[in-house]
DNA sequence: GTCTATATTGTGATAGAC
DNA sequence: GTCTATCACAATATAGAC
């Protein structure tokens, strides 16, 4: 048992050095890691220059997240959920296919826009740690993954058959189609680097040329669905 | 000026311990990193870990490789050698429009269906390395990457626009043409693990996955492109 | 060319003062 | 909670024998 002084009132440190108040600190960390893991990569990334970049010495991280890979899990986690529960949630939600095409578009472009990195960063991780898949997406949707996947595959499934038997579409199977509709959204983005280099594209040619896309990728991608 | 004893005989060491002929061993080396630069990622990869891959000592990866950037840039250089000038070839060829899009779907699903790797290495170096893109590529294809660009943009260009013309095609850039196309073919295996827990693939699963796609991606990617 | 042994540096992590 | 100082070890790189 604790022992309790002046109690009624919160036990508060006394202010030697410049202290954040709630989470703030911890925050600015976490989102300092954010950053230089995106651009370096979990096995590139330092703990130094992430300290660094936060503005405080490198012995806090450690107070704050113990240690390199609860950092690297955190942030894995945190950009991740920016990448994948809302397509789940569209693509598994009661709107008709060919709204869920258009939001699908419409939320990634928007999200990737802000930030860039996140496709390769998330690619990355995955290729260089596949085993730790099942258990960071377990966390991130707070459902097994192949429960989730036959969730929205079982939806799509569904909803395809019935235009196919309208004689409104092609059949495809739903995993095809969700592939497709993801492909295209978060590849440019993915290959931003190479594109740059082979295109030309500084930030804003590339911005210009996703904002057109977001324009022509939906009606692009129903008409390769029509019989 | 180097004295020559013997003129005439090639100076050859005497085999003390075990020796391989040619660059054999230079070759093993290099398969070792590709293995495991591949499985870890550039700042992943332990110079050990290769050393043991390859069955030599260390020190012999830094005789013929001088240190692990030099290393690093060999085998990225190699990877993205069977990514990339396949496809701008195809593209860039004489071949009708119809024909480069059948084309880039079988290579490319063949190709990576060998090393299923490829991509996602090559999007996390990208990724953490844009820097280094340009220079990387031009090595690779002997051309500025932008020239290359141009090239393509243009012979694609031609094609589309006398389509279009006929009433055949629906107007689209040639980036974007490119880019469907491109992503289409990469993004299943940059993403093969979150598919394997999403859909619950394993190898044969998703090979077979793949082997449907080669099917279906071609006509699916020109339906499309309708008017 | 290939090895063993070792130097050198980089980097994650902890101790302890404030 | 935050800092300075330092530890311990991992990892790259080199020297030198064979």
């Amino acid at each position: 048992m604790i022992k309790r002084v002046a109690a009624g009132r919160k036990a508060r440190p006394r202010r030697t050095t410049k202290v954040a108040r709630d989470g703030e600190t911890e925050r600015r960390i976490l989102d300092a890691a954010h950053t230089v893991f995106l651009r370096r990569g979990t096995a590139g990334a330092r703990m130094q220059e992430i300290a660094r970049e936060a503005g405080v010495n490198s012995a806090l991280l450690h107070y704050y997240f113990r240690n390199k890979e609860r950092l690297g899990e955190a942030v894995f986690q945190r950009a991740a959920t920016q990448l994948l529960p809302n397509v789940i949630r569209i693509l598994a939600s009661d709107a008709e296919l060919e709204d869920k095409v258009a939001q699908v578009v419409e939320v990634e472009l928007t999200r990737l826009s802000e930030t860039p990195y996140l496709p390769g960063y998330i690619i990355s991780e995955l290729t260089h740690h596949p085993q730790r898949v099942p258990q960071l997406f377990a966390t991130i949707i707070g459902k097994a993954p192949a429960e989730v996947g036959a969730l929205v595959r079982a939806r799509l499934g569904e909803q395809i058959g019935e235009r196919v038997r309208a004689g409104r579409m092609r059949p495809i199977e739903p995993e095809q189609f969700a592939i497709n509709l993801i492909a295209l959204c978060i590849f440019p983005f993915a290959a931003k680097p190479m594109l740059a280099a082979l295109l030309g594209f500084d930030d804003a040619a590339f911005a210009a040329f996703i904002d057109r896309r977001r324009q022509e990728l939906a009606p692009f991608f129903l008409r390769a669905l029509q019989p």
